[in-house]
DNA sequence: TATTGTTATACTCTATAACTATA
DNA sequence: TATAGTTATAGAGTATAACAATA
């Protein structure tokens, strides 16, 4: 018997539309392409070893992050230098610069998220974000 | 003060990753590109005027559906005829055989859901489900 | 030989613009 | 003239493969 709800899918991929659309302005007034963004949020106070690591942890691939690290480097706003014991790979971290500007970002974004958020009662919004926590 | 929360962005991306991830093989199987599933989803007993409203419903652009409303055509899965009050327009409709398929696919793509969703309790999916149809 | 980062290239997906046929 | 559908083309985004440096 079939469960006759709509596709988890379905329903995530148009919110996930939502978002984009809702982010691009956002991010556009802070200069920060999608993928440079998704970058700063995963550099914190660790540096992280190889841009391998960091292109899976945010679901890009090695080659497609080079650009953004490049950019992202040239404007001041990450550090990349070589690890003093495998010179092969480099050492990624934010400055403090990156950090204003992630930051200054986020709490944009999340403002506006919060007036999507506001549809939901505040029990409903704190259960919704804990299971999304738990299904990622 | 920030909230200090995951962007809502960064949650729902990495998961409509996993979602795509996880169809890809079944559509596939059921012979299906993924545009063409959410066509045949958006498809029910009353034909949909224009294919103009297609697309939008599905968050696509009218250019794109063409290609995949010929290959559905062509394998008898729905029926495009003109409307008779105005020969511009296309009255789209799902043949049996259409849903036959759309239904088979949809329930492995849903059982295949729900191997995710029992990571959660039942409360917590019954809870989760309900707000983001809210939110979508 | 294997791995990190890089570059160049090819491919797919999507959007833009121009065309037709109806109205 | 305006609209539905179509086609062709260009552009963005992404992946593949080959390369240099280091281990």
């Amino acid at each position: 018997m079939t469960s006759r709800r709509p596709d988890l899918a379905a329903m995530i991929g148009p919110l996930g539309r939502t978002l984009l659309a809702l982010e691009a302005p956002i991010l556009e007034a802070h200069g920060l392409a999608m993928w440079a963004y998704a970058v700063l949020l995963n550099l914190d106070s660790e540096p992280v070893r190889t841009q391998n690591a960091l292109a899976d942890a945010i679901g890009a691939d090695k080659t497609r992050i080079i650009r953004i690290l490049d950019d992202l480097a040239a404007r001041g706003l990450i550090e990349r230098r070589p690890d003093p014991t495998d010179r092969r790979v480099r050492l990624l971290s934010i400055t403090a610069e990156g950090r204003r500007l992630r930051d200054a970002t986020q709490t944009a974004i999340q403002a506006a998220e919060n007036d999507l958020l506001d549809r939901l009662t505040p029990t409903e919004r704190e259960t919704f974000l804990t299971i999304l926590q738990k299904l990622v």
